[in-house]
RNA sequence: GGCGCGGUAGCCAAGUGGUAAGGCCGAGGUCUGCAAAACCUCUAUGCGCCGGUUCAAUUCCGGCCCGCGCCUCCA
């Protein structure tokens, strides 16, 4: 059975298929600006994509997926950070690098094919600028920017159906942007930006003097480079709708000549108790934040999941309890399974609505109605087939906060009384223990600890 | 102003022209010094509001109300 997806440009759920003869499935997935930990909204797009390239390996086969994701390592933030903190450019991009490296694999992500730098693809940026000017679908401004001109291609505005009249009547109401007097038409957009002062040592040689790419460029150039010229599945967030995505498609169409992707598919938003995540509010939590409040990260993955990709996800501080239980549920319930024998077939439906538009919710509906039938037989082989393509690892650690040394010494002391059967001292720690904000939980060969949730 | 998404139990959230998945919370129970865990049972005559179509609508159509997102560098 093949996989369906929503395809964002024809606004139809269609069958996903590789396009090329040697039947490897080309998937781009923008990634992330490395100037700051990513924050949990960001995280639903990895981790969805990272969910549909599991199942993508199942449907054709690991060694016939390709799949790239970038790592924007040169724009005005990452500059803007850099200088702020008097560090090179590279330190900076280097350290978030890592962090957001070490997050995805906290989360169980796995790590696609190619992680391509804009830095690393000057050239390749470059040569696909000089192919548009070359073309009559870019221009030199005075100031040394090159600009996209979006007259130029017809079909501009087909993905986010905004049209160019219509894009510079929603412009007008804002204020003009910086560059405006430098383009021929607010809705150019920038291929080459001329290096300025502000961009200290961060510039590269071009044909049209020293600057640094435009943002747009680089996923068309590195799309090209370890993809081709076209792709099967372009991925990322409503947001990169328009006009990133939109961009992608002028730059590398107008350069091309073919088409550019075969299929879109752009997750929802993520929202903090119903309302866009904001920074002055407090709801833009990253992971260490999560954690820091003694969740698991394969918690905040689970809660990820638990709603339609194409929907916007309302996530709670509750979600993050229920998908704790719903974990633990899910342990209790592997530990359970016999290795072999059961029907094969039970978690069929699961990988059924997966393969239908990613019905993540759904998916796992099916799977707690697995889970509580208790007529059914089930193996362990077939319930870590789901698991695998969720990629919920119900053994990994809970990366819970490690409680203080008082903590463990009351907590020790606790023990030991209870050991000797002065119930009364034992639970009179107990209280002192939930005062200080921590849970003992006993068993038959000893104890943990958890932060009090709640 | 343009484009788009959504309103389903206390919370999160699927779904269907034929009478409401699932998770959490809550209640009861088994077990257990206590607490927790685990396991069992129960928990929406109802799907924003008003009309229409239909034998039948939460599901289709129209209107209205409310919430949310994008509109030049935010996943």
């Amino acid at each position: 059975m093949a996989i369906k997806l929503f395809d964002s440009l024809t606004r139809e759920i269609r069958e996903l298929q590789p396009s090329h003869p040697d039947g490897v499935l080309r998937f781009y997935n923008c990634g992330p600006t490395v100037y700051a930990p990513a924050h949990i909204g960001n995280f639903r797009a990895f981790v969805i994509n990272d969910v549909l390239r599991r199942l993508l390996d199942l449907e054709f086969g690991p060694g016939r997926v390709k799949h790239v994701r970038n790592l924007t390592d040169v724009d005005d933030k990452t500059i803007r950070r850099a200088r702020e903190e008097g560090r090179p450019l590279a330190a900076v991009t280097q350290q978030w690098t890592e962090k957001f490296h070490a997050d995805c694999a906290a989360l169980n992500c796995l790590s696609p094919h190619v992680e391509p730098t804009a830095t690393g693809h000057i050239r390749e940026q470059v040569d696909m600028i000089d192919v548009l000017m070359q073309k009559g679908n870019a221009y030199r401004a005075a100031d040394g920017s090159v600009y996209f001109k979006v007259s130029s291609f017809d079909h501009y505005g087909e993905l986010s159906r905004v049209k160019e009249r219509e894009l510079k009547l929603g412009s007008a109401l804002k204020a003009a942007a910086a560059d405006a007097d430098e383009k021929e038409d607010v809705s150019d957009f920038a291929l080459w930006k001329a290096h300025k002062d502000e961009d200290g040592a961060n510039s590269w040689e071009s044909p049209w003097g020293r600057g640094r790419p435009g943002w747009h460029i680089e996923c068309s150039a590195m799309s090209k480079k370890h993809l081709g010229e076209t792709i099967d599945l372009h991925t990322g967030g409503v947001d990169l709708l328009f006009p990133h995505h939109e961009n992608e498609i002028a730059q590398s169409q107008c350069c091309n000549g073919v088409t550019f992707s075969r299929h879109w598919f752009h997750n929802e938003h993520l929202l903090v108790d119903g309302k866009k995540m904001s920074k002055s509010e407090g709801t833009l939590y990253t992971l260490d934040d999560l954690t820091a409040k003694g969740f698991s990260p394969m918690a905040v993955r689970y809660t990820l999941l638990m709603g339609h990709p194409r929907k916007q996800l309302n996530f709670t501080l509750d979600s993050l309890h229920a998908a704790e239980k719903a974990l633990a549920t899910l342990r209790a319930f592997r530990a359970t399974l016999p290795a072999t024998g059961g029907d094969p077939d039970v978690f069929a439906h699961e990988f059924a609505v997966l393969r239908d538009d990613l019905n993540l919710p759904e998916a796992l509906g099916a799977l707690f109605k697995v889970v509580n039938d208790k007529g059914l037989k089930v193996n362990a082989t077939a319930f870590d087939r789901v698991m695998s393509v969720l990629g919920l690892d119900l053994q990994a650690v809970a990366r819970k906060a490690a409680a203080p040394a008082a903590i463990t010494a009351l907590a020790d002391k606790r023990w030991a009384v209870k050991q000797a059967k002065d119930f009364a001292a034992a639970d009179a720690l107990r209280k002192e223990l939930a005062a200080a904000g921590w849970s003992m939980l006993d068993r038959k060969d000893g104890y943990s600890l958890e932060p009090l949730k709640k």
